[in-house]
DNA sequence: CTGAAAGCGCTAACAT
DNA sequence: ATGTTAGCGCTTTCAG
């Protein structure tokens, strides 16, 4: 009954052929006579064998898996991601095999060190700049990575992030809003993009951006940094969020503060995280398309490992959701 | 440079010694004359070898990784478990893989048996009944479950339903509560424990349950659960739901048909999910100490595989978290 | 201390 | 249509 140790050649012996017929009828390569095929199956559920993808792999070089790397786990952004990942590798016959890098760039790359010689490719998030994140060549396996990494050859998908911030600003604008602040994540290389979008768009309204920063891109992070936006010496009637925790907490806290949202401040966030919709008032954000992007990049890495060429850059599009915690300014 | 097709043998011919020495070397397994371990060191970081783990696993039978199936990778109750579980299996240098079965038996088993041969041991959650999940003690691996599966002999670390939703009952009753409705997720086989617990606490009170269901545990389960309960016949003035994610859309659905949280219905979840502190009112639940879950069945996972025989069944305690969200009955 | 050789379970030519 | 055989990259006796 136990599949421990039955291999090829138990089922070889048992249905009287050679361990090459047995492979052959396993991975469906070739036709058999009814004879020897019955034979086969026979044997193979009565020794309740499965083939060891680990031997197999050794051989072919394929592992019939993918490997995707994230920052966290428990950031509904790239939950989402893995969701639309999860779907196209199924479709495709494909194990996704996670690993959580918890935002740690040692046990990055030890981890996916240990992955990549485990699957035929990798989709991987990471902080790592050009120069940090160079031994991802070497991994021996194709990559794409889940944003643009300057200077570094390595297929993507990224998201418009300038474009996002730019509209969030404009619709504040748009508002009637002048006292705009963004709370970034200053140790995410993307927030430089977010950062220059909401300044963009300020700039040619002829105002300028206030910029906070935060820690981590949490909604205690968020919370923490709330104070020091509201109740410091120029405070903003807006507040664009680095992302829907970060504005999660910030709303908390701001309301802790005696504030009312959105009239006295209103608050943005981006990701479009299912929550977002379950807080008061409910947040306005900006749909990254995270289930696309994971879609995405495994659709990039199959072709790549089907040596079909691909674009190297893609580049999705925000969408705006408005909700109830951005309104007019009075 | 690259990584792709380095062998041992190619270290070995650069260094001169045998593929053996080689092999010994990486794997710390003896000493060597200085003379030897220079050149040694010298080929393998020229080469930028890494040793192929599936081909040493072919031999050792060791992986070093450990699986984990989670039913839904966007649910936090199984993220902090990961987040634990992914603590002490770094901690005994193990690689977790992660595999997201979304809820679906059949990819459940698939994917599970994909993963099976690639790692040393399991901790799978699941929804399977006794018979639904006998096939995984035919995955020849040691497997840790995250809650007991009665009649099968196959460790796990649970958590005590029944208890959980007898302190909500109790905690209602206190406030003053006479009709109470449970609002379960009958696709779970926890559910019924989860209802006897609070039925138990409601006839030691001579007073009798209301039972609701939902199709998913999931806040727009909740949401379209909530008319069902609350404009139904028999109005209950507290509900205890299967999870925050149903608490909360039950919650907003609520307030949307005009409901007062808590003055006129007072809610309860189980999870202790981050965001039941940012909604308003702030989400009562019950703290299922999932990350400590996870921790625990690593922990137990390793002990197996290293031998160690340890006691069959651990069970976790539930610790009531009251907030904002129930309130004495007027 | 170092090396030769025998496989781990499987696939892929190449026979037959 | 089925069998033989040579490895994949590595570890592990067992000799030297």
């Amino acid at each position: 009954m136990k599949n421990g140790s039955r291999t090829i050649r138990d089922v070889a012996a048992m249905a009287g052929v050679s361990v090459a017929t047995v492979s052959k009828y396993v991975n469906g390569t070739q036709r058999f006579s009814p004879t020897v095929e019955a034979k086969l199956k026979d044997a193979i559920d009565r020794l309740g064998y499965r083939s060891n993808p680990l031997a197999r792999s050794m051989i072919t070089g394929r592992t019939r898996a993918i490997g995707v790397a994230i920052l966290d786990i428990s950031n509904p952004h790239f939950t989402n991601m893995v969701k639309g990942a999860n779907r196209v590798a199924l479709q495709h016959d494909y194990t996704l095999l996670l690993v959580d890098t918890e935002e740690d760039p040692a046990r990055e790359r030890s981890l996916i060190q240990a992955l990549a010689p485990r699957v035929d490719g990798l989709i991987i998030s990471s902080r790592a700049s050009e120069e940090m994140a160079a031994w991802m060549l070497d991994l021996g396996k194709p990559v794409v990575m889940l944003r643009r990494v300057q200077g570094l050859a390595i297929p993507n998908v990224g998201f418009d992030n300038r474009l996002a911030t730019y509209m969030l600003a404009r619709h504040l604008l748009n508002l009637g809003h002048r006292h705009i602040a963004y709370l970034g994540f200053g140790a995410a290389s993307i927030n430089d993009e977010r950062v220059s979008g909401a300044r963009d768009a300020l700039a040619e309204a002829g105002l300028a951006l206030d910029i906070y920063d935060t820690h981590a891109p949490t909604a205690l992070a968020g919370e923490q940094a709330c104070s020091r936006v509201l109740l410091g010496p120029k405070r903003p009637k807006a507040v664009i969020c680095y992302n829907d925790l970060i504005a999660l907490g910030f709303m908390k806290e701001a309301k802790s503060l005696g504030f009312r949202l959105p009239q006295d401040v209103s608050v943005a966030g981006i990701d479009n995280a299912f929550y977002g919709e379950y807080v008061e008032p409910r947040l306005t954000t900006i749909d990254t398309q995270s289930e696309k992007m994971g879609e995405l990049a495994v659709q990039k890495l199959i072709d790549a490992l089907a040596g079909r060429a691909d674009v190297e850059h893609v580049m999705l599009e925000p969408r705006i959701v408005v909700r109830d915690s951005t309104a007019a300014c009075v």
